[in-house]
DNA sequence: GACCAGGTGCCAG
DNA sequence: CTGGCACATGGT
């Protein structure tokens, strides 16, 4: 039997919002708690208003994990004003950038192209299940190693779903496995420096590297422009709008914590449908 | 059965 | 520099 929970508290934040809200695949309900994983640490939390039972998992570990030293208050404060964005603020509230593991972050949005998030839960379970090391008390086994990915053929990961991103997930384990990245070496370097360094990466682009900038590196300034971010800020720019990229938009216009903002407008239009008028 | 999904790389013009 | 297209898979 775990010990009893022990007690944290967590103002502004939302725990289910936060686990099922596109940064994460594999965040498993176990009764009214739910069950998630940072590398092999395997936490198992309750909230309870403005209290988290910490089941299983240290305490110190686990607000390290969902960030809850991020002033969320402080953060709103930085948010557009414009209608759409409070509304997506209303609907997120509580939402947190939690600090994932960047190996995990980057072989799981390799994983992401054209597919839903449904999808790449279900190719990060598969993934998981078959190839990761069982966690004493885990729903869900821990997100396979490089080394262990390394060693398969290109057929064994597409046999998870993979489809023609089998390829580039196999890559980057072979070169994190291999040494040839250090993922850990690169969070020293500048946010346009690291982006360069993943993009070295077969399979990542823009778009990816922003998100493990974003997930995994805490560059909470950078914005990952995928098909709904780019409704979203191709319809907030409208008609008038300079010839600028749209990230280079969405960057200026979501401010200091733009990453956080995007964040709240992804999940926000991803589960409604709804987009800003115009 | 189209159509679309947290894109990227490559090629033609 | 820009647009068009292939690339797998699974759900409406």
């Amino acid at each position: 039997m775990p010990p009893p929970a022990s007690r944290l508290e967590a103002r502004d934040f939302h725990l289910e919002l936060t686990l099922n809200s596109g940064q994460i695949f594999h965040a498993m309900p176990a009764g009214r708690r739910w069950q998630v994983l940072d590398g092999k640490q395997l936490f198992e939390i309750e909230q309870r208003g403005e209290c988290l039972l910490v089941a299983r998992g240290g305490v110190e570990e686990a607000r390290r994990f969902l960030a809850l030293d991020h002033n969320l208050p402080e953060i709103y404060r930085t948010f557009p004003r414009d209608a759409y964005s409070r509304e997506a603020l209303e609907a997120c509230r509580g939402m947190r950038i939690l600090r994932q593991r960047p190996w995990e972050c980057l072989a799981t949005f390799l994983a992401s192209p054209m597919k839903q998030v449904a999808h790449i839960r279900a190719i990060s379970l598969a993934l998981r299940e078959r190839y990761g090391e069982a966690v004493r008390g885990s729903l869900v086994r821990a997100f396979p190693r490089p080394e262990r990915l390394a060693r398969l053929g290109e057929k064994a990961l597409r046999a998870c779903g993979l489809g023609f991103r089998a390829k580039n997930v196999l890559a980057a384990a072979r070169r994190v496995a291999e040494g040839a990245a250090d993922l850990e070496a690169l969070r020293a370097l500048p946010t346009d420096r690291l982006r360069e360094a993943l993009c070295e990466f077969p399979g990542v682009g823009r778009k990816i590297a922003n998100c493990v900038l974003l997930f995994a590196y805490e560059r909470l300034e950078v914005v990952p422009v995928d098909v709904w971010i780019g409704r979203i800020a191709a319809r907030m720019r409208g008609r008038g709008g300079v010839a600028d990229g749209l990230e280079r938009f969405a960057v200026r216009r979501f401010g200091p914590c733009a990453g956080y903002v995007q964040q709240y407008l992804f999940h926000h239009a991803r589960t409604t449908g709804k987009l800003p008028s115009r």
